[in-house]
DNA sequence: TGATCTATAATGATATATCAATATAGATCG
DNA sequence: CGATCTATATTGATATATCATTATAGATCA
């Protein structure tokens, strides 16, 4: 057993949070995530325990576990805390971030604009499948790139649980149409107009253009939301 | 049983460091901890899981946990973290606190000046004991205030993690004679400013004043671990 | 005496057992 | 047929048991 039980099923779960293949409202029974995991109930529980005091799963006092549902106005308050930190932490970034890790973002960014030119040239309004599935990946990576850059452990643990959080919440990434090309040209050059503040070590403007990002990504998730009829589940 | 043995052993857990009596490198035997809580081995390992998530402890994987230890280096990116967290959260509070909660703000820091004024009329240069304690049990209740009227949980949850933290590795307030003259009328000016600067709603201005008394506190531990031999245990 | 080896105890990690509360599905009755 | 009642199963929460590893204390021997 390379890791231990109770780090396989805390794994297990944030991988399944991850891939939203656990959506909020579910219920997380205990022996049936120990069966899934191979392990027995104690270090489900260990790991359901994390998972609490982290934010994403809500235990019901004698009534199970669940994953959390999230208010508009919970939303807010999380869309309020990534505003705290995350540019908080780009700034730090500036002045911290290696050449190589700058190389990696600059790949990315190179990447984004061969899909955009694409969707552009092609005349596709969307994206297909396997292009959101890059973008996003590539999001992920370049954020992580970023938030590790400031080589503050606090930080790194707290803004890698809300962007987890983002990732269960946000209903926009799921809708499966959102990476038009509009879309996709804005978050390319805001992602550049970045990565530029970064290497000019300009931790002001790197401040500031993570907090647009965020603002943007925030109005986005409101204006779904107010498109949308109630959540169902 | 009102809540739960693992709520019982985190809350048990949670108050014995906030007092001071779990230390740093510290082993915490499970059994023991189940016997100290009257209840077994399963709900005090999930809430030696959920500290552990908070950071506060430490599994070394087959070795038991251990009362975190902090290096220097760590501290000031605890300090680093909490200055992400505490001024945003000023700026916030500033713009939502109630007129009630300015009220008991008010109430802390007449208490502190009335302290403040016996030391100097009596040429106290230390404050007792009991001024200490009173002066402490002051401090958290200010903060807390000002941290809840942000209404962000996810705010407030972080940041009382921080600040607990903060009382577990600060080895100046446990240094007994802190509290001087000069220290305890910083301190009051700097959260009398601080109030005004709510009473007034002036968000930019609470945030840089929260800012600055943050990194009052990162100067005063810094300069006291350099007096300070290596720390033993 | 001092070093090493061994038996014992303590401990972490996990598994299994227990018990009460809750949900579920039949069965009974009006 | 529908409502209610009861037996059964499920589940959460906790306790206890098991097993491997590590620490400890004697005991043995050079």
């Amino acid at each position: 057993m390379v890791e231990s039980m109770s780090q396989r099923a805390y794994d297990y779960m944030r991988q399944k949070l991850s891939s939203g293949e656990l959506k909020p409202g579910m219920r997380l029974v205990t022996r049936r995530v120990a069966r899934e995991v191979g392990g027995s109930l104690v270090p489900v529980r260990e790991a359901l325990s994390r998972l609490a005091s982290e934010g994403l799963i809500e235990h019901v006092p004698g009534g199970g576990a669940y994953i959390r549902r999230m208010s508009r106005e919970e939303l807010l308050h999380l869309y309020e805390m990534r505003e705290a930190v995350e540019p908080f932490a780009a700034g730090l970034a500036a002045a911290r971030i290696g050449e190589s890790q700058l190389g990696v973002l600059q790949t990315i960014c190179d990447e984004w604009l061969v899909v955009v030119r694409a969707m552009r040239d092609e005349k596709r309004p969307h994206a297909t499948a396997s292009e959101i599935d890059l973008w996003l990946e590539r999001d992920r990576l370049y954020h992580d790139v970023i938030i590790s850059a400031t080589g503050n452990p606090f930080l790194i643990k707290v803004i890698a649980d809300l962007r987890l959080m983002e990732r269960v919440y946000n209903p926009v990434r799921r809708s499966g149409d959102f990476l038009t090309l509009r879309v996709a040209a804005l978050s390319w050059r805001a992602h550049a107009a970045l990565l530029r503040a970064l290497k000019k070590r300009d931790a002001p403007l790197a401040q500031r253009l993570m907090a647009e990002q965020i603002q943007s990504g925030k109005r986005n998730v409101l204006a779904f939301l107010d498109r949308q009829p109630l959540s169902r589940r």
